[in-house]
DNA sequence: AACGCTTCTGCAAGCGCTTGCAGCATCGTA
DNA sequence: TACGATGCTGCAAGCGCTTGCAGAAGCGTT
């Protein structure tokens, strides 16, 4: 691998001027750096990284700590964050957390002296162990705030919100929610939106679940949504809404005739043009976009400069999908061809208490 | 930060003894070593690694090239390809080639030396040009076979062809190929495979499509799988087959009673312990964790040392999901209440041809 | 008691790049 | 013509760690 040395040899140069040349070309005479140049170019110069890390400090490189990976709202927040980074000439590095707040800690630790920068998803740490990173290392927040950060979430609740306020104009009175994995910070936001509908006269929200955010907790739990009367369904995400959608479908239950259903985070259809179902369409690649350019921002700045702006980006919902009108007739659970009959149960699942989400 | 010169005082010993007592702790007193330990401890010290990367070549970072992330497929293979690496003690760079050739050269030409090794997600360069920077850097490919090179696939023409195996079996006679993007590898071999067994007497493929591997494009052709008079649908994945359902769905067409369906790859659920759906599953995880453990064997390695063995994963199939016997009654495609009558369309879709795939 | 070995430690020379400082032209100005 | 200012370049000192080499003990042998 050719070296500045090697470089500085053919041209006749310094090592230093090959150096100048390269990070710095405004500082060597205009002959010098075109001789510079056809000799690295000769050679196959490529500047060692870690070389300059040493000295500068710099490494090129940023963290991105997500939960996890193979989940598409994470997903398309990487890819957003990819794309950014390597758009502005540095690398990502994915690390994992799990859920776990010292796997957390430990990733902090680890990359602080490798990265330029950090991209946190859903940080489990304290705030102030958060400034504290801060202060060594950028740190750009996504989807939790964290006083004195930048920070950028979305306004999935603005979303839901719309979503309730179709329902209740088409004559909705009772909706279910399938809730998502239990303990989830989300979710729990999710439900106090719904709470906070829910104080409405004449409408009520039944929260099944919680469950794992699956496909197969959606098909699962179909017979559950039928049995409760409700005549509309809103899901967590989009998994569990297809789950739901395909059981019902096997019920010979028609959407949005029957039922009208929704997911309440989506990033598989929502945007799609022609998509039939509606659901709250989260901006997931967005968000990480926008983190990496906060950070290009911040790693630029001089101490003191102010830092860049947090932002909450609205959602986009469709409200023409499979949301109709409510029919009082329900079908059944049972498998077979579906007579209409009328839904009476007695109802077991709790109701959505307003004070029930710290 | 605290650096070796740091530790070493308090310990007062030289800053080679503790850089050894660190890394080569074999080397150093046992006494010496606990001193130097304590004190390294006490003085928080964290190795700069890029520092050491500067001597040793050594990185501590694996690169893992990709088409893309949003993609559950990929996900998965990261997801997987990360905590390996993790458990090494090793970070993951992602790096986003877009399906372009340019791209993912200019990666393998950025990162070779600020990496120990590549995974390489279906590369689009020469088999020349890889084991050029195999010869730099280990190199592990996944879903494609480099001669020279370990390598990982996945064995979806198997799978395909024991979904293909069942339907005969259930007295299918019409199958519907819902096919992937234009011009996509995997396509392309799936196809193959169903060629292969459209040989057969009394069999045949219909292909619809190309088209995005997408929900919405699954749900827009419906119409199109039910003209044709197949009795059964192949999905390129589990997106469009989801679309394909949700759909069918709509128009009071049954799954399986209707229609058998089954997606030829899978991540979102066929390894789900009760999904209704059949699917091709594709244990991505394990193609991810298997490659970035090859490319451990192989940074460990002396130079002369056998590369570690390439592998085909083997798929898993549910046969009792959404295939069953063929009804011939079919639904017609308008969208209303779906009366129930023959299909008899002279169906202007092209046969699948043996040889149509190169 | 002397010798050769083994074990442990420190010295110093890098790894490849950046950068403060000083030197040297060159130029403009008085 | 002489002077300072300016522009460009090279020298050398690192950045923080690793590692070959050699010296210093400590040990077992003969």
């Amino acid at each position: 691998m050719a070296g500045l040395e090697d470089v500085a040899r053919i041209a006749g140069v310094s090592a230093s001027t090959v150096s100048r040349a390269m990070s710095r070309p405004g500082m060597v005479a205009p002959t010098t750096l075109e001789r510079v140049r056809t000799a690295a170019e000769q050679a196959g110069f490529r500047a060692n990284p870690a070389a300059r890390a040493l000295t500068t400090g710099r490494t090129g490189f940023l963290a991105m700590l997500v939960p996890s990976i193979d989940n598409p709202f994470y997903a398309g927040s990487i890819a957003g964050a990819q794309a950014a980074a390597e758009a502005s000439g540095r690398w990502l590095i994915i690390a994992v957390t799990d859920g776990s707040a010292e796997r957390e800690a430990a990733a902090l630790r680890d990359l602080e002296s490798q990265v330029d920068g950090f991209v946190l998803l859903m940080p489990l740490a304290g705030a102030g162990e958060l400034k504290r990173v801060h202060e060594r290392k950028p740190v750009v927040v996504i989807n939790r705030k964290v006083p004195g950060l930048t920070s950028f979430t979305v306004d999935t609740p603005g979303g839901l919100a719309r979503i309730y306020d179709r329902l209740v104009e088409l004559g909705h009175t009772r909706v279910a929610y399938l809730a998502g994995p239990p303990g989830s910070w989300m979710d729990r936001r999710r439900r106090q939106v719904l709470s906070e509908h829910s104080d409405r006269p004449g409408l009520s929200v039944r929260v099944l679940g919680p469950m794992p955010p699956e496909f197969s907790e959606g098909a699962s739990h179909a017979d559950a949504v039928l049995d409760s009367g409700c005549t509309a369904a809103l899901a967590y995400n989009s998994s569990v809404l297809l789950g739901l959608v395909f059981e019902l479908g096997r019920r010979g239950v028609r959407v949005p005739d029957d039922l009208s259903v929704a997911a309440a985070d989506d990033m598989a259809f929502a945007d799609l043009p022609g998509s039939p179902l509606t659901a709250v369409g989260v901006p997931v690649a967005d968000l990480g976009r926008r983190a990496v350019a906060a950070l290009d921002d911040l790693i630029g700045a001089a101490p003191g400069s102010p830092r860049p702006a947090s932002r909450m980006l609205s959602t986009t919902v469709r409200l023409t999908g499979s949301l109709a009108a409510p029919r009082l007739r329900r079908v059944r659970s049972a498998g077979s061809t579906a007579p209409e009959q009328e839904a009476h149960h007695p109802s077991s699942q709790r109701e959505l208490g307003s004070g029930e989400d710290a």
